[in-house]
DNA sequence: GGTGAAAAGCTTCGTGT
DNA sequence: ACACGAAGCTTTTCACC
C-alpha cells in the first residue's frame, strides 16, 4: 500500500474539497482524467479514503455552545463501560467520545448544544444519570484556533 | 433562515455522505431533482452548508497515535496567545486546537502522530519550546466510541 | 414543487507512448 | 503507468408550467 507523491497530492486536495470534479482534481495534481480516477478508486478500495461528508456551520444552526467534558467512572468493569457507551450513543448532543488514558479521567467528550440552559439539561438530565459516572469536569470552548478535518500528510515519507 | 423538515432531512443525508448525486438525494428526501438542487444551493448560499471534505483512515496512513493535550500558559497576555497560536498553525501534527475556559488549562489540543517516538519529538522538540507554555498534560486515545462529523439536527425545532 | 430538454461531466473502452 | 479520444450514459442546469 505504498503511496507516492501524486497519491498524497490527491489526498491533500480531496481532504480540503471533496466536491472537485475528477477533471479539476486531475489538473491540480498534474495528471489526465483517467489515471487520476484510477488512483482515486484505488484509494477508496484500499480504505485509505474513508468517505466524503458535508460540514455544516454550527452557529448558523443555533448551536452556539461547545463543551469539553472529562468523565471518570467509579469502577472499571466491562458492564460499566458498556452501559455508559451504549447510553451515550443515543444522545445527539455528543459530537465525540473517546476512551482515554490518564488518572484524572476515563472519557473525554465533546458536546454541542444551543445554549447554557440546554447544556445544564444535558448534564443533569442525561449525563450524570448514567450509573457509574462519578467525576464530571466541564470546560467550554471560547475560540477555535485550529480545526483540521485534514490529516497531516506533509510529514509522511 | 427557517429550515423546514425537508431542509433538515437534506442536511442529515449530506452530513453522512456528500458524494450523493442530486438525484439520489432527491429520492431520499422525497423531492424531484430541481427543487432539491435549489434547496442545496440555498443552503450553501446561506452558509449553513460550509463545505464538503473527504475523510481519510488514520490507521491506514500509519498515524496510530492520537493524544489529547491540555496546556496552560504562564501569563494571559495577547502576545503570549498570538505567538502560541501562530506557531501551532505550522505544526502538521495538530488536528485541533481550542482556547477553553477552566482553571486547569487554557488550550485543548488533539494531536495525531505515527507513534510514541514521534509524539515525544513533537512534545519536546516543538510544543514545550513555545514561550509561555508551562503546564502540559497529555492523555492518549485508547478507543474512539463516537466520532460524528454530523451535527445533532434531531433536537432542533 | 414539477417537467423536459440542452449542456456538462463521468465512465469505459481502445490505441499509442 | 500515463496520455488521448470517442461513444454511451448519468447528472446538472436551465428554461417554463
Amino acid at each position: 500500500m505504498g503511496l507516492d507523491k501524486i497519491d498524497l497530492s490527491i489526498l491533500r486536495e480531496l481532504q480540503q474539497d471533496s466536491s472537485l470534479t475528477n477533471q479539476e482534481l486531475a489538473d491540480r495534481v498534474g495528471l489526465s482524467a483517467s489515471p487520476c480516477l484510477r488512483r482515486v478508486k484505488a484509494l477508496e478500495e484500499s480504505g485509505v479514503i474513508d468517505k466524503s461528508v458535508t460540514l455544516l456551520n454550527q452557529n448558523k444552526l443555533g448551536l452556539k455552545l461547545t463543551a469539553f467534558i472529562q468523565i471518570s467512572m467509579d469502577r472499571h468493569t466491562p458492564d460499566r463501560f458498556e452501559l455508559f457507551e451504549s447510553t451515550l450513543e443515543s444522545f445527539p448532543e455528543v459530537k465525540s467520545c473517546s476512551l482515554v488514558t490518564g488518572q484524572s479521567a476515563d472519557y473525554l467528550l465533546e458536546v454541542v448544544v444551543e445554549d447554557m440552559e440546554r447544556y445544564q439539561e444535558f448534564l443533569l438530565g442525561k449525563l450524570t444519570r448514567i450509573p457509574g459516572v462519578t467525576g464530571v469536569h466541564s470546560s467550554f470552548l471560547l475560540r477555535r484556533i485550529i480545526s483540521r478535518t485534514s490529516l497531516p500528510l506533509d510529514h509522511l515519507k
